[in-house]
DNA sequence: GTTGACTCTATAGTCGCTATAGGCACTACG
DNA sequence: CGTAGTGCCTATAGCGACTATAGAGTCAAC
């Protein structure tokens, strides 16, 4: 018996617009309709967007899940190019792990700085006014000196607490 | 003398672009202006910039800078809250890399999946399919199985309120 | 018949930039 | 003097993967 939008959410916990994200990018086909207009889901329906969040589960992004759709469609290539993907990908966490820990080091350096609990001279605001006192990595690739970043600036950093209740 | 905006811009490290964007959020006061419209900065600018491109590389947001610049400019409580603020930024990479160490053993797992060079069959396209064959983590709280997420899916709704409340 | 939960579409906002378009200012060279 | 090349100006749109809001229709229960 079909779904609503609403009972597929819950069985692959996500939301519901995010469902009809996944339709309008083209990750999920147009489904049946009700009279009244109401998106009806089959099994195969549940098992794609199962599969679409299990991808994203593991890092990957939609261009790469429609790639991967598109050839469990259609398998008309041989799979070398997904051992290649996770490969990139397992790549790319080694890497922000490591850009992490070097600001972790960092952080807990400007953490020692201040024990503060004062209006003037506060440690952590001299540090970053005028770099920092940790000796690590006085070297041109680290990432306080180098301009590319612990992690690409571009990505907000501050996901935290209120993201998912419910 | 003064400096125009790709001057600054060399300076510290960023784009001409990032600097107009960082005045736009009210992170740097409007400039000098010559008589043909072009910004001219002094050193505090300089050191204002620094300041945030410093921020920024610990991984703070905008928001954040803005309450750090504000307690600069004039320090009407105590610097505790900074404090709390780098601890949490601590603990938030903590957990940042906590949950890619896990999600490195799921791609790790995936990737062993298949040794492949076939159509059909592909073991990482299964194991998307019907779910982990690794059993590190059956447990509900596993990223894999919990909805949670191996680093937050939902990045932008990490939203917190104003660094320095209280 | 009214409440409340659910669904629909459409649009805008998130974050920290990046990219593009169209135009003005300044310098160097011929 | 004209022109090429660079830099600067404003304004607007785009990125990714959603999230939030508005306004309206649908449906089951009371």
């Amino acid at each position: 018996m079909p779904l609503k939008i609403g009972e597929l959410a819950r069985l692959a916990g996500c939301q519901v617009v995010t469902i009809r994200y996944y339709e309008k990018e083209g990750l999920l086909p147009p489904p049946e309709r009700t009279d009244s207009n109401y998106r009806l889901y089959g099994d195969a329906a549940v098992e794609r967007l199962h599969f679409i969040r299990r991808c994203r589960l593991h890092g990957m992004n939609l261009a790469e899940i429609r790639d991967l759709l598109a050839f469990k469609d259609n398998p008309s290539v041989s799979c070398a190019w997904i051992n290649d993907l996770v490969d990139k990908h397992i790549a790319d966490v080694e890497r922000q792990i490591a850009s992490l820990q070097h600001l972790k080091m960092h952080l807990e350096a400007l953490r020692h700085a201040c024990a503060g609990d004062h209006r003037e001279g506060c440690g952590i605001i001299d540090t970053l006014d005028h770099g920092s006192p940790c000796t690590c990595c006085e070297e041109e690739h680290c990432c306080l000196n180098d301009g590319q970043g612990p992690f690409s600036l571009r990505r907000s950093s501050g996901k935290t607490t209120s993201a998912q209740q419910k």
